[in-house]
RNA sequence: GGGCGCGUAGCUCAGCGGGAGAGCACCUCGUUGACAUCGAGGGGGUCACAGGUUCGAUCCCUGUCGCGCCCA
């Protein structure tokens, strides 16, 4: 029994329920042994993170396709689990502490802080997971893994383990992006640009064996630079090698202001002519293009800033080496001064002495941190990197080659740029939570990389007893007692970039490198779902991570899916205060609404504007369906077992029929393209404006009417309709499609175990191939090796059906534009009317009278004096309502109708006078051309027709 | 500076070589045998602009203008 009123929030929590209980989401089911995997793995939310429009889109999306296929009959397993999100997790337990005025980290220690993480993941990391069961994620939850599981970070340490000994992953001290925040390295992509207002200021610097004077512009160079306070740093001064405004002064000296370091002038590329002076000061320790100079010119590389960003001077080796006496007191002075506090005092400092010319004021990119918002700065440090240009030849070639394809294409251009200037990936990070690297360090500083703290300290102690730096018992007396090495043999620090474990997570996630055989069976994955914004991120990664252990691509098919904005089209953010919580409005319109908006709204390359009206009128499209189904239940509509739909007998029933085939080819062909608003747009036009809006209203009569074999008939066939309906909305709207499948009828089981219905033009082989990987046909579920003709087509009952939907269309088109209020019946005079004509209006003279408010139905040869007359394909339907219409205003109809005739009939002559078009069209448009003439003309004659009786009964 | 994309009905968006579409909003009418979370009907667009290709361009090409995003 179908309860009067749709309540989305109960319905939602019993069938999640239901299947749940059902195990209805687990992969490697025994019945679909043989069946062909469908794998897809859920791009792992941080376990931080709450669920968001991005999430509610990406997944809406995967369970889409997972449904779709689990109902084809693969073995469908989508992979679900959550991200440790190193710097945003460790962020969020910090700021636990602070908030309840625990002691910090660093008073708390590594151990300690990390079990308070763990806690609390253990009390929050399931939010996420819990928001993705209510949106209705079809994952196989019995696998949830976390990227820091025990399994998971067995195969980071054997991945990192294994590209160390290849080669691939090295430690290197080069400039990295340091956030002076977080005291961590981050990578390029962790690295927002953000154009900020500042100036240009334009230093003097004394030529070397000059007597500086700042107005004698031959005694110094003019630098320009947006960085005055690592000035202290500089290595060199640079000028373009064409730029002859200076070419003399290349190979000579400057001696740098404040610091009185000698440094040469120097000719390079670099510098560009047209900015600022055309000089420019090099800082190869702070500037990543200057450590590029730095490296063509070997200069000296001279950090100037501690790990927090302020000056340190004092003590600084690189600093102090070579120069004058007194410079130590202006490192004392400025020593621990922070980057823009030193900024304003170095600028003043050279203000006073002359060295200062002006201030431009200059907008500019600055780098900050994606997390913690500051100003990023280069800074030279050890790290480990990933060799990613050479990881990332194979990747390349593997979209090139087609083996991994983009969908919409033209992503690949995206990942080809990025991928053909790929730099070095910085993998360490200065943090706790995450993956420990696995490099021990012995006394000297050398490194040894190992899968297990055991192998990597008898690896470094055998090379000391054999360097004789300890004797053989020490070693065997530190290889029993972890307390007798401390301090001889140290682990790094640091720990990995939460991405490089994501890269890993299409096969780690199967249980590699323990247990290979559900690497065997579901890798590589079928498709990846995704944002662009992560290509690079993540895709890119797990495709030079896949390539390189599994030998095979990740995925075949990676779909990019939209951003979602607010209805302005801008960025969803907490600061805007513009964000649309996908719970919120779960909470009011119920989760298939904002599926199936999602769904609708999710066209190949353009981005989301989602308004929470569109997700209102979504919900009134369930509450229609919900209503339909009352509707049937009401009627007693049910389907006997053995009901075969092609066989129908009335036109009705085989017109529907006809319709649910081609909407079922619709719906199904834009899921495999991917095209989910065309799929959505296919179903709602199916289920309003056919099933609802004719179907059941022209079914009415019958199912009203007596007993007999064309009532049980209808009876039957308005539940099979229903069936496919529900079936076919299944993958966008499964809570009450599922609820609806089990109240409407008694079930073998669950509509998320149900076959989809056969698409027109597959073969019963094709299905069996799809649905298998062996030749075991008797495992098949058994409706893939039935039901053919699921491409039938009935153009007879096409015809007379549109025939009544014109004909009561017409009407009441015309009763409203005459102002004819529904009380008022009126009659019908077929004029002129063909066999075919009364047969048909006599079999749904029922139909047509209720729905288009008719007094009676009858036969002429003419329309009777001044009657409205209307076009029904061809022949002429009449409305007698003398008395009733406005003469004046019915000749203004018809003179309308006339007019666009006649447009119409010139339109088509002048191509078809057109000896080129008849020459160079095909064949079939030339003739589509000629029949649209010959029903213009036809509907022009009528029109004149009634015209001339129109001017009669005046 | 390089790349990608977008300018179609009041709004949000489909369509993309042969007669301009949807949803919402708007206007009119309606307690018609499931549904007012509804039904019926209606108005509304030089498809940004300018060239070109073509028998034919909203759709392809070039340019201009406006907007957005990514990378330097």
């Amino acid at each position: 029994m179908i309860e009067k009123n749709y309540q989305p929030a109960d319905i939602e929590t019993r069938m999640a329920r239901l299947w749940e209980e059902a195990g209805a989401f687990k992969a490697g089911r025994p019945e679909r042994r043989d069946a062909r995997p469908f794998t897809v793995v859920i791009p792992p939310p941080n376990v931080t993170g709450s669920l968001h429009m991005g999430h509610a889109l990406n997944n809406t999306l995967q369970d889409i396709l997972c449904r779709f296929e689990r109902m084809r009959g693969r073995d469908v397993l989508w992979q679900p689990g959550t991200d440790h999100a190193g710097i945003a997790t460790q962020m969020v337990v910090e700021r636990q502490l602070m908030e309840r005025q625990e002691p910090g980290r660093r008073e708390m220690g590594r151990t300690k802080f990390l079990e308070r993480v763990w806690q609390w993941k253990a009390e929050s990391g399931g939010v996420i997971v819990n928001q993705l069961k209510r949106l209705g994620a079809s994952c196989d939850w019995s696998r949830e893994r976390f990227t820091m599981d025990e399994g998971l970070s067995r195969a980071v340490v054997k991945v990192f383990v294994e590209l160390h000994r290849a080669g691939l992953i090295y430690k290197d001290k080069r400039l990295v992006n340091w956030d002076p925040k977080l005291l961590t390295a981050i990578s390029d992509l962790e690295v927002q640009q953000v154009e900020v207002r500042g100036n240009l200021w334009y230093l003097r610097y004394p030529l070397e064996g000059k007597a500086f004077h700042p107005d004698d512009p031959a005694t110094f160079i003019v630098v320009a630079t947006t960085r005055p306070e690592t000035m202290l740093g500089d290595t060199a001064v640079a000028v373009n090698p064409d730029d002859e405004r200076y070419a003399d002064l290349v190979g000579k000296y400057v001696i740098l202001p404040l610091v009185g370091r000698k440094i040469p002038i120097l000719a390079d590329e670099y510098s560009d002519p047209e900015k600022g002076s055309g000089a420019v000061k090099i800082t190869p320790a702070h500037d990543f293009n200057d450590f590029e100079v730095g490296r063509r010119h070997n200069l000296p590389q001279i950090s100037v800033l501690d790990q927090e960003g302020c000056l340190a001077l004092v003590d600084n080796e690189d600093y102090l080496r070579d120069l004058p006496e007194g410079s130590a007191q202006l490192a004392e002075e400025l020593h621990n001064v922070d980057r823009f506090a030193a900024r304003k005092l170095i600028v003043a400092r050279l203000e006073d002495f002359g060295f200062l010319e002006r201030i431009e004021p200059n907008t500019h990119m600055v780098p900050h941190g994606d997390r913690s918002g500051v100003v990023i700065e280069p800074y030279l440090t050890d790290q480990w990197y990933v060799d990613a240009h050479t990881m990332a030849q194979p990747a390349i070639a593997a979209v090139r080659s087609g083996a991994t394809n983009f969908v919409p294409k033209n992503w690949e251009k995206t990942y080809f740029e990025w991928m053909e200037n790929i730099q070095p990936w910085c993998i360490s990070r200065q943090l706790w939570w995450g993956h420990q690297i696995p490099a021990w360090y012995g006394p000297d500083g050398k490194v040894f990389v190992a899968e297990t703290e055991e192998e990597a300290v008898g690896n470094a102690l055998g090379y000391y007893v054999e360097q004789e730096v300890i004797t053989p018992d020490q070693g065997a007396e530190m290889a029993r007692d972890p307390d007798r090495r401390e301090g001889f043999i140290t682990r790094d620090e640091d720990v990995l970039d939460t991405w490089f474990s994501s890269a890993l997570w299409p096969f780690s996630t199967l249980g590699w490198p323990d247990d290979e055989a559900d690497v065997e069976r579901y890798y590589p994955t079928d498709v990846l779902v995704t944002g662009f914004d992560i290509i690079f991120f993540w895709v890119a990664r797990m495709m030079m991570m896949g390539l390189h252990f599994m030998k095979d691509v990740p995925f075949p098919t990676v779909y990019i899916h939209a951003l979602v904005r607010d209805e302005k089209g801008a960025k969803m953010s907490k600061s805007k205060g513009n964000v649309i919580d996908p719970l919120h409005l779960i909470d009011d319109y119920g989760a298939d609404a904002l599926r199936f908006t999602l769904a609708a709204m999710a066209a190949q390359g353009r981005d989301i504007k989602l308004a929470s009206q569109r997700v209102e009128g979504y919900r009134n499209f369930a509450t229609k369906l919900w209503n339909a189904c009352r509707f049937a239940e009401m009627n007693g509509c049910a389907l006997p077992a053995d009901f075969d739909a092609t066989q129908a007998t009335q036109t009705l029933n085989r017109w529907i029929a006809h319709e649910t085939a081609r909407a079922t080819r619709e719906v199904t062909e834009a899921i495999e393209a991917y095209r989910f608003n065309d799929a959505a747009a296919s179903i709602y036009r199916f289920v309003w404006n056919v099933y609802c809006d004719w179907y059941l209203e022209l079914a009415k009569p019958v199912l009203m009417g007596e007993e007999g074999a064309a009532k049980s008939e209808t009876l039957a066939m308005v539940a099979w309709a229903r069936d496919e309906i529900l079936k076919l909305l299944h993958p966008f709207m499964p809570f009450i499609t599922e609820e609806l499948w089990a109240v409407t009828a008694k079930r073998d089981g669950l509509l998320v175990l149900t076959e989809w219905p056969r698409k027109a033009g597959l073969s019963s082989d094709e299905a069996v191939m799809m649905a298998t990987t062996g030749p075991n046909e008797g495992l098949l579920p058994p409706v893939l090796l039935a039901l053919d003709n699921a491409d039938f087509s009935d153009p007879a009952a096409e015809a007379e059906i549109g025939w009544v939907v014109d004909l009561v269309t017409a009407i009441r088109s015309v009763r409203a534009e005459m102002n004819i209020t529904p009380a008022t019946l009126t009659p019908l005079v077929l004029a002129g009317a063909s066999a075919e004509t009364r047969d048909r209006a006599q079999r749904w003279n029922d139909v047509i009278r209720r729905m288009a408010r008719l007094a009676d139905i009858s036969f002429a040869d003419r329309p009777p004096e001044g009657a409205v007359q209307l076009l029904v394909r061809g022949e002429v339907a009449a409305l007698p309502l003398k008395g009733v219409i406005d003469l004046g205003a019915e000749k203004t109809r018809l003179d309308k109708e006339l007019a666009k005739a006649e447009a119409d009939i010139k339109r088509v002559d002048a191509k078809l006078g057109n000896e080129k078009f008849v020459a160079n069209a095909p064949e079939e448009i030339v003739e589509e051309e000629k029949e649209k003439r010959e029903a213009a003309v036809a509907r022009k004659a009528k029109i004149i027709e009634a015209l001339e009786r129109l001017k009669n009964a005046a």
